[in-house]
DNA sequence: TCGAACCCTCACACTCGTGTGAAGGTAAAG
DNA sequence: CTTTACCTTCACACGAGTGTGAGGGTTCGA
């Protein structure tokens, strides 16, 4: 799979999966000519990193969990230091917390819009 | 209240409260010195935009919504114009969007961290 | 063989939310 | 009166994401 093709499964676009790559988030194959080579996987991928990037968490932080993320079943024990899981731990809480804040206010503007509706 | 003690009472510093009024977002009084004066409502409020912000909404839009969000009983229901709606609409689904990823991708965190204090 | 639609690198520049620090005014307490 | 802890504005800088354009190569179908 070339770039394209990439970008558009996965709804960003080619100089973000170009930026990714130069953050060292992924890394594809090269063709003959030049031409980046995705395999399948890299779908799943982008989508991980994008759903991190979207939690908050820094490219930084991204790229050391993420050789501990990406193997579904085959996790990555080896790699992961007690600060790598301090780190995780967390991560995880400020999400949750961060998923609260959102669903309250989510809920908030729900809330104004049927409001508004049986006015 | 001064811009010191607004900070502490809403978790951000003076230089992003500063920010907020340069956006719009809010109008604090001034003080015959200068200084900026703060209303107890305040701090709801910067928490409000706090929220937003990190919902993923720019200051542009929330500058719009607010007028319809701050006051929790007597809504306005007269600047709410037809596409105010619309977008209001639009980002409360981008918000139930984002809190299903990111608590996707908490649990895929969370799973990882009890996968590897059960080894 | 030409053009269209890809791909490459490099680079400048903008937005947005922040941090940080300089240079200076003010207020209150020792 | 001086120190300390506020406050002011202004400005530079960063990280993440993104657009755009220059200058150039490749692939493929008409």
């Amino acid at each position: 799979m070339r770039i394209g093709e990439l970008a558009e499964r996965t709804g960003t676009s080619r100089r973000l999966l170009r930026y990714y790559e130069e953050q060292g988030l992924i890394t594809p194959q090269r063709c003959a000519n030049g031409y980046r080579a995705y395999g399948e996987e890299f779908v799943d991928r982008v989508q991980q990193i994008r759903g991190l990037l979207d939690a908050g968490l820094p490219t930084r932080i991204i790229r050391e969990i993420l050789p501990c993320l990406n193997r579904p079943r085959d996790i990555h024990f080896t790699d992961a230091t007690p600060e790598m899981l301090a780190l995780l731990e967390r991560e995880r809480d400020a999400m949750t917390r961060r998923i609260e804040l959102l669903t309250r206010n989510r809920d908030a503007i729900g809330a104004y819009l049927a409001a508004v509706r049986d006015r």
